[in-house]
RNA sequence: GGGUCCAUAGUUCAGUUUGGAUAGAAUGGCUGCCUGCGGAGCAGUUGGUCGAGGGUUCAAAUCCCCCUGGGCCCA
């Protein structure tokens, strides 16, 4: 909290000699220095008043430190001194130096005693993230895991800073890639249990059975007009079939979510396309949307017999085709209405699992004679949908049909993010030539990807052979469990530190590294605080901060002040790498600390107690990022 | 063809929203540091025409224009 103070303080100062030179409405900018000499915030007023003034910047800095310095000699001020000293540079920026003796004694005060109410922020605002959202006809991939990792570490910093979050999973059971799996089932015969009982059945649904009837789709023309006929009938809700694909999807489903329950992402309620379409909630929007925008029917053109709706951005949109089946875009609309109120729930609902950390995991039911008390899950003030950048033409359409009912002020928010690429390297070890070192897309139907439990395994594997090597204290479920939480952190953070709109390219030699920028290193940096303290047996911190003087321990400290900042950065930004990034300068910081600094071995007992104090401090904020990007503490790795 | 996003070290990326001081990491290569608090670490070194060109500005990786190359969406 306290660097905020300063940031405050700071800017006080520069309004206030401003006003004294009679320029009180001048805009500039207060942002940190690129060197550390240069103190603590820069201010680049005097750059953009030389013109005004017609006098150098360096004379204009000199001016204004006058009367910076005046105001900071006043009695209030002197009452609550952040900003330690104000300087011109010759170079025209005016720098400021923080009080990091109160700074310091304020941040780790508030830290050792648990005080993190700044993360306060959400005000119990009810916020709904929807994400992973895979079709249920395959096993997860790298690029899948993106939007996993994304989602679930969207729900853990909302969550942390106080906002009443509801987690969606959307199960497209009623779309062309279920059908193509049903073909397989109910015209080519294909077995229902494979052939090696260790497959899993998404795996074997997505590797075997969807690339083998796309395979024959080109052959014989025949099963295509099959598969639309499938299609019909789930959407119109025929008793066998929907009955048969639902026995199909879930148990692809149940499959799935394991994958994202090792990863430990979690939700609140997984909502199934056919009930919405078989619920009147498909026949309400409609309704709706036909009374309020669309009014007529197409009677002329190449989109005869079609519901059409005009978007100012994006031209025509078919919603209901002439034989009256729905869109993939129309299917999502009744369920954006839902999460924002423009319509109400009509689902009853019930528990489907436990999952891993023993909350319930709902689902909706189109049985009404079902009455089971359950959390208010729509609507939200804010929905956030997690979905890839190729659909971002789809959710602007989606959006503007939302403010065309405009009923609410709530938000929907698209948060995009790029692709997953496969390098080169990568692709070649699956047998794909690529152009001159390109990376490639991924693509199920093509079989072209790399599973993501394939990933978790081999670098479960690696983090097992390290440990063992590195500590063979650790054995049996330790060794287990430790290696399982190395290679989640190493997946999650490799997939949530850059940024969102950019595409990665994911390459199968790179991602099972263990070091450098990535989470093991986090969780190292976090094992040497605790074994530090566990030793150091000291019962009271005193964090008496004059004995901290050391260029390192002011960094640290510094950078400790900042927390409250980036968690309000991240959440307006909705930017969970901030988060990322900001952990992995703390562990920078105290890696450095410890390499150049004696903790336990300073001979000096308040020496010695204030540096196990910060610490202390940083194992506690270390602590709050980890388990924001989901990853899990380790004492010993 | 229309829209949109991207291009920074051998490689993978920060930095671009809000212009500012010597463009930063990681990784790879080379070289040091463990009988000392855990070497999954630390330090040094190597490596850049910030895709090209023009413009705005006291100042451009950052803003504007144009071009090239690429991704995605739409047709």
């Amino acid at each position: 909290m306290s660097f905020k103070k300063f940031i405050e303080q700071a800017n006080e100062v520069i309004k206030f000699s401003l006003e004294k030179i009679g320029l009180k409405d001048q805009s500039y900018s207060l942002t940190e220095p690129a060197k550390e000499d240069f103190g603590d915030l820069s201010c680049n007023v005097a750059f953009l008043l030389t013109k005004k003034l017609g006098k150098s910047p360096n004379e204009i800095a000199s001016l204004l430190v006058k009367h910076c310095i005046q105001y900071l000699d006043t009695k209030e001020q002197k009452s609550r001194p952040y900003v330690a000293s104000v300087t011109a540079h010759e170079s025209g920026y005016i720098n400021f130096k923080g009080n990091f003796d109160l700074i310091g004694k304020e941040i780790i005060a508030e830290t050792l005693c648990n005080d993190f109410s700044y993360l306060e922020i959400g005000k119990h605002r009810k916020v709904i993230v929807e994400h992973t959202s895979v079709n249920p006809n395959k096993a997860l991939h790298v690029g899948h895991l993106r939007n996993v990792v994304i989602g679930d570490t969207l729900y853990r910093i909302l969550k942390d800073t106080n906002h009443d979050v509801t987690v969606l999973n959307y199960v497209d059971d009623s779309g062309l890639q279920v059908a193509d799996i049903l073909v397989g089932f109910l015209y080519l015969k294909l077995p229902i249990i494979p052939a090696d009982t260790n497959t899993k059945f998404d795996r074997y649904c997505g590797n075997e059975i969807y690339v083998k009837v796309n395979e024959l789709y080109e052959k014989d023309p025949s099963l295509i007009e099959k598969r639309k006929s499938l299609l019909k009938k789930l959407e119109s809700g025929d008793a066998e079939i929907s009955s048969f694909s639902s026995e199909i999807t879930l148990k692809v489903l149940k499959d799935q979510l394991k994958t994202c329950w090792r990863i430990k992402a979690r939700y609140d309620l997984l909502n199934f396309e056919s009930h919405i379409i078989n619920s009147n909630l498909w026949k309400k929007t409609f309704e709706k949307l036909r009374d309020e925008i669309i009014r007529k029917k197409e009677t002329e053109g190449e989109n005869i017999g079609c519901w059409i709706f005009e978007s100012i951005d994006e031209g025509t949109k078919i919603i209901v085709r002439s034989d009256n089946t729905a869109t993939y875009v129309a299917k999502d609309i009744p369920y954006a209405l839902l999460k924002v109120g423009t319509i109400p729930d009509p689902f009853k609902y019930q528990v489907f699992m436990k999952q891993w950390d023993h909350t319930n995991l709902w689902i909706t039911t189109n049985d009404q004679s079902k009455n089971i008390s359950h959390p208010a899950f729509f609507p939200a003030e804010y929905s956030i949908t997690v979905i890839d950048s190729r659909q971002t033409r789809l959710q602007k359409i989606i959006k503007e049909i939302l403010n065309r009912f405009k009923t609410r002020s709530n938000e929907y928010l698209h948060l995009t993010y790029g692709p997953v690429l496969l390098s080169s390297r990568t692709a070649s070890m699956l047998g794909i030539d690529t152009e001159n070192g390109k990376s490639i897309q991924m693509s199920g139907r093509k079989g072209i990807y790399v599973d993501a439990d394939y990933v978790l395994d081999t670098l479960y594997s690696k983090a097992k052979e390290e440990t063992m090597r590195r500590n063979p204290e650790i054995t049996g479920d330790d060794l287990e469990t430790t290696a399982e939480e190395i290679a989640i952190s190493a997946m999650r953070y490799s997939l949530i530190k850059n940024d969102l709109e950019k595409e990665i390219k994911f390459d199968m030699i790179d991602s099972i590294s263990l070091d450098g920028n990535s989470g093991p290193y986090l969780q190292y940096a976090y094992a040497r605080c605790c074994r530090l303290i566990e030793k150091s047996k000291i019962k009271s911190y005193r964090g008496n901060v004059k004995h901290l003087s050391h260029s390192v321990e002011y960094r640290i400290i510094k950078h400790l002040s900042k927390f409250a900042i980036v968690i309000e950065d991240t959440t307006k930004n909705m930017e969970p790498k901030l988060i990322a990034q900001y952990a992995y300068e703390l562990a920078t910081m105290f890696n450095l600390f410890y390499e150049k600094i004696p903790i336990l071995k300073e001979n000096d007992v308040d020496i010695s107690n204030a540096r196990i104090s910060l610490v202390e401090a940083i194992r506690l904020i270390l602590k709050i990022n980890l388990s924001l990007i989901g990853i899990t503490p380790l004492e010993r790795m």
